[in-house]
DNA sequence: CCTACGTTGTTTGAGGTCAAATAAAATGGA
DNA sequence: TCCATTTTATTTGACCTCAAACAACGTAGG
């Protein structure tokens, strides 16, 4: 396939056209656009390389790799570190328990909470998988050198530290007072009756 | 929210533990990770805050600025421009038509082609939501620098070239002559009667 | 013509995605 | 002991996701 992608350039030259007068912060555009591209590219050569040898999904993966490392976990501790909701998770984990690859048990005294674990199944192939994973990190990133690919995790760490700190704050700020819309999909409530 | 992470030097320190002798590429699985991480997060925020007032996913903006930016195009060139396979398009067109802000219309001279454009109620959201859109670029690069910013882009830029100008190959090259697994999800062949 | 073959958009099926509603359990007062 | 509140995982519903199969159309060679 080989990139049909325009370039930054004539993007540019369009949104100006677009947009004549209207100021265009040009730089950060440039940067979130690329954050996106960059993901989407990495996760999809992964899932189509390494992964797919696996039959596991990008996420299901995350999910394994968070629990291989960290050991037997809380549900909502694996949702944080995978960087999915638990609603997510609780699909996720069922179909790696359903694959044997993981184990759920209850939470001895806090009859809410669940534990996560892998099956000596699923240490197995985390063993074999997330070596080859990571040389999978490596050929993606082959064009930086050891500083650069330091320097971008930097960069890029700012930007969800950012985020993360100042999100909630920014997006109170921008409904000013208004009600948030309701997401589009997602559970209705109960209609009441009468 | 603010981060439950764990550190990266936790982490490091988990992975080895793990993995005592096998020879780990720590930079690039800072970088990789944190690509996913901040795309992510990026993405997050944008959804409940920009789109979600204008009742748009990530996915749907991403088409509709395509179609905003260049006009009239065929749906195979959308699909490539947002990063999203032909398959995806065909069903978030279908909710852009029905939500009237997008229109298709056969190819004049090739049967096989279908066209996208913008409807006038979907120009108007764009012109609105774009500049909004752009507000939101800014404030996730906040911590950023213009340049540091520009910087970001251009080491991104380098993985996506990497992968997509030798990700086919190595993806045949990782399979050794062996045929690839099917995805485990996907339309089955029709069975053959007999 | 016709018949491969190539190219395009759509369908299919398994699965991931979220927020909000909900259920189940714990906690802390009165 | 209740009962309201908080905290947790699950369910729900609309949507996105891909690759492979498929159908519809175009094209080039006989």
């Amino acid at each position: 396939m080989v990139s049909g992608h325009r370039s930054i350039g004539d993007t540019e030259k369009a949104v100006q056209a677009k947009l004549g007068d209207t100021p265009i912060r040009h730089e950060q555009m440039a940067a979130v656009a690329n954050i996106y591209r960059a993901a989407a590219a990495v996760r999809q050569h992964f899932e189509n390389s390494v992964l797919r040898s696996a039959e596991l999904t990008w996420t299901s993966f995350v999910v394994l790799w968070v629990v291989w490392i960290w050991g037997e976990m809380e549900t909502r501790r694996v949702a944080e570190e995978a960087g999915i909701s638990k609603g997510t998770l609780t699909g996720v984990a069922r179909t790696l328990q359903a694959r044997g690859l993981m184990e759920r048990t209850g939470h001895p005294a806090d009859g809410r909470l669940a534990l996560l674990s892998l099956t000596p199944e699923g240490e197995r192939l985390m063993a074999r998988v997330f070596p080859e994973f990571n040389a999978e990190e490596a050929f993606v990133t082959e064009g930086l050198s050891n500083d650069e690919s330091l320097d971008l995790a930097d960069l890029l760490r700012r930007i969800v530290v950012q985020v993360e700190t100042r999100g909630e704050e920014r997006r109170l700020e921008l409904l000013d007072g208004e009600d948030p819309r309701p997401r589009r999909s997602g559970r209705r409530a109960k209609e009441p009756r009468g």
